[in-house]
DNA sequence: TTTAGCATTTAGAACGTTCTAAACGTTATG
DNA sequence: CATAACGTTTAGAACGTTCTAAATGCTAAA
């Protein structure tokens, strides 16, 4: 690859990574989609560890993770024994499909939660005015809680009806060279 | 405090510490807010210490961060020389100005960075028509997410304009005790 | 059946983070 | 001025995380 343009890229990198530290993605993972959403070739496991300078255990375990959360494939390479891999070119995509999953797993970690306090709470038995105040005040402020949490499933909801998919826009037109090593 | 109340509260803190350390709250800022928003007094630090049993040190710096969160603020009380802390008692301002906080320093870092690729784009100097294709591929899925990032922001700033807050209402009924506090 | 070329798993090293306890600084009070 | 009652800072301990290198497992080819 071009000198000028690999650097280019690693400035790119250096800063994604600490993007996505903070969503949930470690820098590794980062990079990894990174250089395979730039890639015009699939890479196998080789190549990404030439690339980032990482071992490749640490490429092998991440790379599956990212399979995982759907964002890269495996793909075949006629005439070789290596796995490659290909990066989801629709960003936008790849990007909303994550923070629908946040946004899902916050919902369920909040109602569990709710559930579990809701079952104690009323087995409190409070044996004062002072404690009386005190449960009472606590139910209260739960209630609060509650009662936002469902007033942001309902806004959760109503992106996942397709409002965020049709305002990010979606269908990338970026083409991948996969199909011709395929044939290769 | 009623035993089993607190035994209540502690299920709560539990899973709540859990929670926000995915939105870059760590476990004892999290806990702090917590009870200061459970409370109907405001707490001094040792209050806190106590309550969660860990060390002044901890409660002295993760409460000054929450205070520059605007999160919570220091309240005096007549007739005692200790700082005291109370709550902002409206949970949806509280998430509100965190998530806006958190996309407005998300959208920063991703303009910085598209600019520090931009900044370097030119130079890159393609010496076959391999390394054109390269370049011309990278040019093309920078654009890409700048185009994205665009349209994200003008999402961010629709939100930022009210809608959210209106939609997730604001405004709460629950009262401090602290004006009482203040004249004990 | 053996070997070569892979991917995966694992044990331990390196790292950053965050806790605690103790030292410290500051202010009010007797 | 000395002391007591605070909050803050700091040095180091404990912890979880994540990397690497080596061992292991698997599969295809010879």
């Amino acid at each position: 690859m071009n000198e000028k343009l690999e650097k280019t890229q690693d400035i790119f990198l250096e800063k994604i990574s600490h993007i996505c530290s903070e969503f949930g993605l470690n820098n590794i993972m980062a990079q990894l989609y990174a250089i395979l959403y730039f890639s015009n070739n699939p890479l196998s496991l080789d190549d990404m560890c030439e690339r980032l300078k990482i071992s490749k255990g640490s490429v092998s375990v991440n790379i599956r993770m990212l399979e995982r959360y759907g964002v890269v494939r495996r793909v075949w390479v006629k005439g070789s024994r290596r796995d490659y891999y290909a990066g989801e070119k629709d960003i936008s995509k790849v990007i909303i499909d994550r923070l629908k999953s946040m946004a899902q797993r916050r919902i369920s970690e909040i109602d569990n939660m709710l559930k579990a306090v809701y079952d104690e709470i009323d087995s409190v038995d409070p044996q004062n005015g002072e404690e009386k105040e005190d449960a009472r005040a606590f139910k209260e402020r739960v209630d609060a809680l509650k009662n936002l949490h469902h007033k942001a499933q309902t806004l959760v909801k109503l992106f996942n009806s397709g409002l965020l998919n049709n305002f990010l826009g979606t269908g990338s037109k970026i083409k991948q060279k996969e199909e011709v090593l395929l044939s290769e």
